[in-house]
DNA sequence: AGAATAGTGTCTGTTAGACACTATTAG
DNA sequence: CTAATAGTGTCTAACAGACACTATTCT
């Protein structure tokens, strides 16, 4: 595959047959405050859709591999250094590259999905007026991870509202079968704090004591530290056991979500 | 958010500040042949790569949108038309942009995947010196659909073999918990019939008696079309009842895959 | 008839979910 | 003590998988 012909066509080639596009990250990055979903938005500091909200996202760099770009975009929104951001999980959403969808020129645009726990208040990056984190509640986004109503207070750039939708289907069906909860949580946490992350991702109550059993019976989700938390909740209780990440990256059987008979799921 | 100071923004604006970059689709195209998953692969009539096997694919139109292009790229290979284009069914599987992974340029290639019911043999496209069918199973992925074997025998350009494998681990995944089975059976089709297509993407045997049950049991998956086969097997048997898609999307519960105890689920 | 394929009956072990209960801690 | 939270026991209906069986058709 590799011969003296191929040299040659290489060491003449000129691109020629081909469109001039320009190739962007967008990043969805999700974290829980307060017991509530959050996404990671920045006010735009220049044309197009200047002063709206937007995902972080920015041009790729001339050799710069797609994940590379992603974490780097991360790291100038937040503010992270790279030991932070190794325990944020990052993975690719989609692309999306209709023509139209940026008023300047063709852009091609590879989503990236990102799970963190607690992050520190963004610092905005270069383009950005400000960078915030939003409650997801708040933007108006079907309970089924459709579109942005078109009434919804805070209206995103772009076609973000359908990036946006698409980053949380994805989270909510990666719950069931992906042990990516503990990826929201720190390094140690007790059950009920995994279950409110699930309840805050899926938006719905769980049974705490079901829920219990399911989480330590599934093999290799959570491991117990062998330890308790320091005192019980604000307003009485009994102290919670810490768990620990476990081995596996995937359940089985999985935790599924309750109330839902036909939704369509991700990828 | 569109207000004076955009249009003349816009007006006088001249792409700088990115990187060019050609933009292409691939396509992972399944069908079913004789029993075994089959993926349709062009042999390369230029370089680079020039006769190597290869996914079908090519460069995006200036003003084409990403699904458009999958499909007009899938119809110039395959030389079926719009009517029968209609019964296939694509979705966006990944997007591969690492530098260098083609020699000429940078290019991000979206890559699509295809579920077709018996395609005819395929007509290569303008660059292609060939393009044919070929047994899955004989390029030597692993059963878990990691990368190519190097040793394998027919050889992939460029990160082929990745995209290939990315492919198939999501068409065996959305088999668990999807219709789309029915999308590479006709429009009617034996419960046998869908049980084959299922024993060939998955790669194991399962179990007639428990497959019937589960398949004719989960709501909305297949519905019975009243008539039977016109004969019975060739060496015996009797005729079976015919089915058509139901009109459900997804499968409650899903169906799993036996002896999978611990793999990573797509995305 | 005998082999092969389609489809059904039935049993068993596992699981989700409901509900009631015990254990422990703050105020 | 009382309210609140953590965690356990137990029952039931649904389900996967195994196995045996009936039904029908080809040679």
């Amino acid at each position: 595959m590799s011969d003296d012909s191929e040299v040659r066509f290489l060491a003449g080639y000129k691109p020629g047959n081909w469109t001039p596009v320009a190739v962007t990250v967008d990043l969805v990055v999700l974290t829980i405050r307060g017991g509530q979903l959050h996404v990671l938005l920045v006010r735009r500091g220049g044309h197009p859709y200047k002063g709206c909200w937007a995902l972080p996202g920015g041009f790729t760099g001339a050799d710069e591999d797609l994940p590379d770009a992603a974490a780097r975009e991360l790291a100038e929104e937040t503010g992270l250094r790279a030991a932070e951001l190794s325990g944020v999980h990052l993975e690719q959403l989609a692309t999306y590259g209709t023509p139209g969808r940026d008023p300047r020129m063709r852009v091609v645009s590879v989503a990236y999905l990102a799970f963190a726990p607690g992050l520190p208040d963004p610092v905005p990056g270069d383009d950005a007026a400000a960078a915030e984190w939003v409650p997801v509640s708040s933007l108006g986004l079907d309970r089924d991870g459709g579109p942005q109503h078109p009434a919804a207070g805070r209206r995103l750039a772009f076609d973000h509202p359908r990036i946006l939708a698409d980053g949380i289907e994805r989270a909510r069906a990666k719950l069931e079968y992906t042990t990516l909860a503990t990826a929201f949580a720190g390094e140690e946490f007790t059950i009920p704090e995994l279950r409110a992350v699930y309840e805050a991702v899926w938006g719905q109550p769980l049974h705490p004591g079901n829920f219990y059993r399911k989480v330590t019976s599934v093999p290799g989700f959570v491991e117990p530290a062998g330890t308790v938390t320091l005192t019980g909740g604000t307003s009485g209780g009994r102290r919670a056991r810490l768990y620990r990440p476990g081995g596996a990256r995937t359940l089985h059987p999985e935790l599924t979500r309750p109330g839902r008979d036909e939704e369509p799921r991700d990828h």
